[in-house]
RNA sequence: UGGGGCGUCGCCAAGCGGUAAGGCACUGGGUUUUGAUCUCAGCAUGCGCAGGUUCGAAUCCUGCCGCCCCAGCCA
């Protein structure tokens, strides 16, 4: 693994007593073998690091082995960027499937084996309906569906259909394979599913031309586990339903290995959404810039964000795996995020919307390099150097001309503040331009308060600062959630999920003012700006040239607390 | 109204017949040159509801109620 390592150990769940349970009983010889299968047609999001989690942390747990299988049985929406992601993304949060590396399109030529099997036991036919037919024939929830007029064509005709299928004799939509199991089954799987459709002119990112069939998920995926040697087929809730066709398909053409589906709850983060389709929808309608967009909750923009690898991996464990519907509340993530931060962030110190102070009693031209650790906790993380200088910048947030209540500690006009890691200031003047919008303050410092507090008076505050003559321009993209509504996904009332889209969901500040020791930041550093948040180097440039830092996200902040509740009762 | 699941604190989640873990959130105290961090304390006589079995039930039984998923030639 890359990243700092956070030894977090993972809590147990019903799978793992399952597969506890399994090995007691030397069941697979007590051999453990899962897979990541996702399907390229799309970028990552946190939903599948909780799977990813699940399988490799399994993998790993019981000396296993974990395979990434793209699950590529639909060309049509499927693109090598996507195979190129996925393995990014699962790189980093941690993984490595070593050589266990797989497509389900590397089994085509075994899977119409099986299929021209399935044919000869009587178990599949050509069905010529088309799919409005077979809807019709399907029959209902309640109703049960009936048989198909090709259901009894004879097994010569069947194989000799289903070669001039692969051969291309037919069009798209013309024919399709079916399982011959129970058109009344109440459990509409089993009735008669598809599973092989034809689709000529796609060029599938793997094998290319070569076929104009295509294998449906339900047929491939248990025959892919199987023939992968899986012991614990590790999918979502809603294919609770497709077991018994997972297991009749194994069960009908007798394979060597017979995997064990197990199904457990997607994840639902609140203020997001984990549907593809809907985060592909962001993406091609220009509501987020990109894939990797820092809003996006995908393993890329989480990336871009600034999030650690190890606060997604520790995320993933505090929130369990259960059968149970659920939706975990933001700030479960936020804290992981802000508690491998604060161990591994250096500081520094950055003003996000700048106020000039002048301290007029700081000898002109005098810099002085002050010694300032890189973190208050951790003396190996070193020191760095912040030039002190007679003209500095401090946050218009930091300072106000009367306190508007005894708990402020900020600046005031005529109050005292400490310049952290600095002196002592006091505030002697306001001034304000000709609009009367203040434009700069002067004060005087306090020369034997540097390292020590001051004789006599208590000073309450400290401030953030950067001087101004060293400081650094840059931009910084401050983030809020993407939407508003807790639960954007579930559009009840009919409305398109866009309309809970947040305006304010992102903030370009331009003219901030970093400490120079950020001058030297490169891409995908982490650092505390502090009192203000955790920010990450972005690869961006702004438009007018200056370096980009992301906000991660902020601190956790107790007054902004107090003056919420203020301006509630006032 | 067919089939398959799920209901333990605001949100997650342990619990597997012996008397409700933990995390996040929240509330209050302490330390602090980040209103951060750290730290201490508090936070379900109660497990969807109603009966029953038992010395003893969140755990077993029965009956209700609520929520989610399934009628792609998507995965």
């Amino acid at each position: 693994m890359s990243e700092h390592e956070t030894s977090t150990s993972t809590p147990s769940n019903f799978i793992r007593q399952m597969i506890d349970e399994d090995i007691a009983a030397n069941k697979n010889n007590g051999k453990v073998a899962t897979r990541f299968p996702p399907e390229p047609n799309g970028y990552l999001h946190i939903g599948h690091a909780k799977s990813i989690c699940l399988n490799f942390g399994i993998g790993e747990d019981y000396k296993g082995t974990c395979n990434l299988r793209f699950d590529d049985t639909n060309p049509h929406k499927e693109k090598l960027e996507f195979v190129e992601s996925i393995q990014k993304d699962v790189r980093w949060l941690g993984f490595d499937w070593g050589k266990q590396h797989y497509f389900a399109s590397d089994y085509f030529e075994q899977l119409y084996d099986f299929a021209v099997q399935l044919i000869q036991k009587g178990k599949a036919y050509v069905c010529d309906l088309n799919a409005e037919e077979m809807r019709e024939y399907r029959g209902t929830l309640t109703e049960p569906g009936k048989d198909s007029p090709y259901r009894e064509r004879s097994i010569v005709e069947n194989l000799e259909l289903f070669a001039k299928m692969r051969a291309g004799e037919f069009e798209d939509g013309t024919k399709v394979l079916r399982a011959k199991i129970d058109m009344t089954s109440p459990n509409i799987n089993l009735r008669d599913p598809t599973i092989y459709r034809i689709r000529h002119g796609v060029v599938h990112h793997q094998t290319g031309e070569s076929w104009v069939i295509y294998p449906m998920y339900d047929y491939t995926h248990c025959l892919s586990d199987s023939i992968e040697g899986i012991t614990h087929s590790i999918c979502t809730l809603e294919f609770e339903d497709h077991r018994p066709l997972y297991d009749w398909f194994l069960d009908t053409l007798e394979t060597a290995s017979h995997p064990q589906q197990i199904e457990f709850s997607r994840l639902s983060l609140q203020y997001t959404i984990t549907s593809k389709r809907k985060l592909t929808s962001l993406v091609d309608d220009g509501h987020v810039a990109s894939w990797d967009d820092p809003r996006m909750p995908t393993i890329a923009g989480m990336r871009r964000r600034g999030y650690p690898p190890e606060a997604i991996r520790d995320f993933c464990s505090r929130i369990g795996v259960t059968k149970s519907e659920n939706t975990v509340e933001m700030g479960v993530l936020e804290n992981c995020v802000r508690e491998a931060l604060n161990e591994h962030a250096p500081r520094r110190m950055a003003v996000l919307n700048p106020l000039k102070v002048v301290i007029e009693n700081y000898p002109e031209g005098q810099v002085e390099q002050l010694q300032v650790a890189n973190h208050p906790q951790d003396e190996s993380m070193g020191k760095r150097e912040i030039p002190m200088s007679r003209e500095i910048f401090i946050d218009k947030d930091d300072f106000l001309e009367v306190a508007p209540n005894k708990k402020f500690k900020r600046l005031t006009l005529g109050g005292e503040v400490r310049l952290r890691n600095g002196y002592v200031i006091r505030c002697d003047e306001m001034i304000n331009n000709d609009n009367g919008d203040l434009i700069e303050l002067r004060c005087s410092y306090d020369p034997a308060t540097l390292g020590a507090n001051p004789e006599g008076r208590k000073v309450k505050g400290v401030i953030h600062w950067v001087s101004a003559e060293h400081g650094i321009k840059a931009e910084v993209r401050v983030y809020d959630r993407l939407f508003n509504h807790p639960t954007p996904d579930s559009a009840k009332d009919g409305q398109e999920y866009t309309v809970h889209l947040n305006p304010e969901s992102m903030a370009i500040l331009q003219d901030c003012v970093l400490e120079p020791a950020l001058a030297c930041a490169k891409q995908g550093d982490r650092f505390q700006f502090e009192r203000e948040g955790y920010f990450c180097k972005d690869p961006a440039v702004s438009a007018t040239g200056l370096p980009v830092f992301n906000r991660t996200v902020s601190l956790r902040d107790s007054w902004a607390k107090i003056e919420k509740e203020a301006a509630k009762s006032a």
